[in-house]
DNA sequence: CATTGATATCGATTGATCTCGATAAGGACG
DNA sequence: CGTCCTTATCGAGATCAATCGATATCAATG
């Protein structure tokens, strides 16, 4: 039996070669998840009572300081990762699925992910 | 008819909820995707002939340094998204699939993906 | 409308990162 | 073995990012 014929393609970035401006704004979102901080707070927003956290919430689960968590979430807003609404006194952040539905079909192929 | 009931759960970020140690191993992937440069030489690597490309193919491709370049194969190889390979003079580098795949799927869960 | 509680913004500081030129290290080749 | 070519490492300069305390904004409430 013989070797299958490698890939031509290992990964939808082969696909379609980034240039300049595609790779910029691609890299904002990831940059956005390289730090350990902004992504246990999208862990713990996804996780919570129906996906949404509010800021109190947050600020809770961690010793930084209530600017420092604002902060975070600013960034995560800017590139696209979360939105907020504010109902009263507070604002509740939600993830945005399709965000990270574009990564990570980005990153591999669904026929790559099985599990 | 009623409305579906919400997802509990959109994203797999959301089924394991990140502790400490977990957030700063996968900080460190993405931010090693979260740099321009460095996300077009994944895409280069990955679109070019067998998967593979040398660093004079990636040096010449950008207007940077050739430290520079190197620099950034450095990053993206301790992370585990490139190996490399020394043949001759030359070193090769190539994507590690299996990494794209698991960040992939940690992002979305692939029945979320349809393209 | 003054007060209180929740969140955002500002300014400063400290530490990390990108980039480069200079140079070292690894291999081919005459 | 000296030279050349390819790639990696080093050290420095400049820019960027994480964090904090202080303060502003916004909404509820008495």
């Amino acid at each position: 039996m013989k070797d299958l014929p490698p890939l031509a393609c290992c990964s939808p970035l082969a696909r379609e070669p980034l240039d300049d401006q595609r790779s910029a704004e691609l890299s904002r979102v990831f940059k956005a998840l390289g730090d350990p901080v902004r992504l246990r707070i999208l862990s713990i927003v996804a996780a919570h009572e129906n996906g949404e956290a509010c800021v109190c919430d947050l600020t809770a689960a961690f010793t930084l300081s209530q600017p420092t968590i604002s902060h975070h979430l600013k960034v995560l807003k800017e590139v696209g990762l979360l939105t907020s609404e504010r109902r009263a006194s507070w604002v509740y952040y939600r993830l945005v699925p399709q965000t990270l539905i574009d990564l990570s079909g980005l990153l591999a192929a669904p026929e790559q992910v099985n599990r």
